[in-house]
This record gives structure tokens, C-alpha cells and sequence, in this order.
DNA sequence: CTACTTGCAAACTCTTTGCACCATA
DNA sequence: TATGGTGCAAAGAGTTTGCAAGTAG
């Protein structure tokens, strides 16, 4: 865990709340600020929605997570030690599809030869019907 | 302008603040509801900030508007009517881009094939960065 | 006329901010 | 012990809803 080197190195300090944002994201694998509260409640003391926001902000700052849109409300954060990911939302049913970032690489080397845009594939979310609800 | 007959075939009336609605979105191109708000206001009376999302959501189950979200805050709204296209955002200027769905048909044909996967081209947004902030 | 719509204001959700107190380094 | 961090409460965006008054058909 670097966590702690990465806080240090730029001036800020290692906290319990810093460590539980940081592991609930990771544990939970896809979090909203309210569901990283809410794994954090169930474990330990709890810790305020405003530090989970602001934390949020700074790991995302120092690299370690991610967010994208999986909804209409709340942003999601993932750890960035998770390997990269696209994510195809289900708008029927609301599921959440991952997969490996090389189904999109023919789209990503075409925006960049195209127009010299460099995609973000980590960011990236698809919606559309999965194979169930297309039935 | 079949919104007339697209309203009243599903027992809805024709108001002047639909028609507003619709034509500050279809002008705009791109309309937050807020956006479309400002548009009405400038030549017209106005209309009351609920209407206007009431009839966003309206238009929207008429598909006669699609929405997609190119920040976090608000979604933006165009007219279906519009050519389909998909979004570019650059995160560090804002710029939005629009492409031709065509190059992401690759992608789009590839999640049907692999994992029966209906993509909404339409409502697809990528987030990264242009050409000339990558310089 | 009647049912659908609108405007208004209040309520709600999600997020940010100011400030006194607390804790890391 | 000196900053930087947290909790709390209040303030802000964006959006939704209940209801009385207005209006399209």
C-alpha cells in the first residue's frame, strides 16, 4: 500500500478515514460516495459524508481511484489498482457489465488517428439493453 | 412538426410551452434543462423552470429528444431529429465533439457479437482529451 | 365543460463550504 | 506544537412534487 508514501509526498497526512475510503472503494469494487459510507459504518465507527466526498476527490487527485457515470445520480469510483476497465450499463435492468478495455481499442485508435483524441477508457460507460432484456 | 400528432395520439395536449421546449432544444443542439430555459426566455415570456423538466421528460418518452451527460451536473438534451451522433468530451478545455456514429460502429457490432450487447449510440459520450490540449 | 397543464412553492437529493476542534507528523 | 484534517451544520445546485388556477380540445 503507497498510500501513505503518496499522502506524504505531497504534504498531507495519513488518516484512519483516508485508509477506509481508499479500502472500501477497493472492497466494494464499484462505490458511491453513499455506499463507501455505508461500508465504512458497517465495519467501523463511521466516518462524516464530507470527509468521504472530500477524500474521494483527493484520492482520485493522487491517482489511486477513479470515477465514471454509471447513473443518473451519483458518480462511481473504483480503485485505479484494478485493472482497467469499460462498463456497459443496462438501462431495463440496471445491470453493470465489465469488460477488458481491448473490446474498445479499434474505437480508441480511431479517435486518436481521426481527430487526435485521446479517449479515457477507464471513464468509459456504454448504456444500451443487455442479451436478457433484449429478449 | 409532428408533435401535434405524436401528443394527441397519446391523449397529451399541445401547449405553447411544449413547442417552446422542443424548439429551444432542436436550435440549441445542445440544451441543458436550464439551457432551454434561458433560450424561451430571451423571446418569449417564459416558462416555469418544472415545465421545463416536465416536458423534457415528456419529449423524451416521445422520442422526439434524447439525453446524454457531458459533465457531471446536468444532462443535455437534442432533438432526435437530429443526425445520431456521438459526443467527445475533452475534460481539460470542455470541448464537445461531435462524430458521425459511424466510428463507433465497430465497437457497437462487437458487444452484440460478443456479449449480445445492444448499444445506444446515441446516447454514448467519450471523455478524454482533444488534439490541441494533448499538445 | 372536463381533463390535462402550468406556475408556484415547498420538499428532496446530492454535494460543497465555513469554522471550531482534533490529531498526525 | 504546528498544520492539516474532521465533524457538524448550513448553504447550494439540480430536480421533483402537491395543489390550486388556467386552458386546450
Amino acid at each position: 500500500m503507497d498510500l501513505h508514501q503518496r499522502l506524504r509526498s505531497r504534504g498531507y497526512r495519513l488518516t484512519p478515514q483516508r485508509e477506509l475510503v481508499l479500502e472500501a472503494v477497493s472492497s466494494l469494487g464499484h462505490a458511491t460516495p453513499e455506499d463507501a459510507l455505508g461500508w465504512i459504518r458497517e465495519r467501523s465507527g463511521g466516518v462524516n459524508i464530507s470527509t468521504v466526498y472530500r477524500t474521494l476527490e483527493l484520492l482520485e487527485e493522487l491517482g489511486l481511484v477513479k470515477h465514471t457515470h454509471l447513473s443518473h445520480g451519483a458518480p462511481t469510483y473504483h480503485a485505479a489498482a484494478a485493472p482497467e476497465h469499460v462498463h456497459l450499463v443496462c438501462r431495463p435492468c440496471g445491470k453493470v457489465i465489465e469488460l477488458e478495455p481491448r473490446v474498445v481499442s479499434p474505437l480508441v485508435d480511431t479517435l486518436q488517428d481521426d481527430v487526435g483524441f485521446a479517449a479515457d477508457v477507464g471513464h468509459l460507460t456504454v448504456f444500451g439493453q443487455c442479451a436478457e432484456c433484449s429478449r
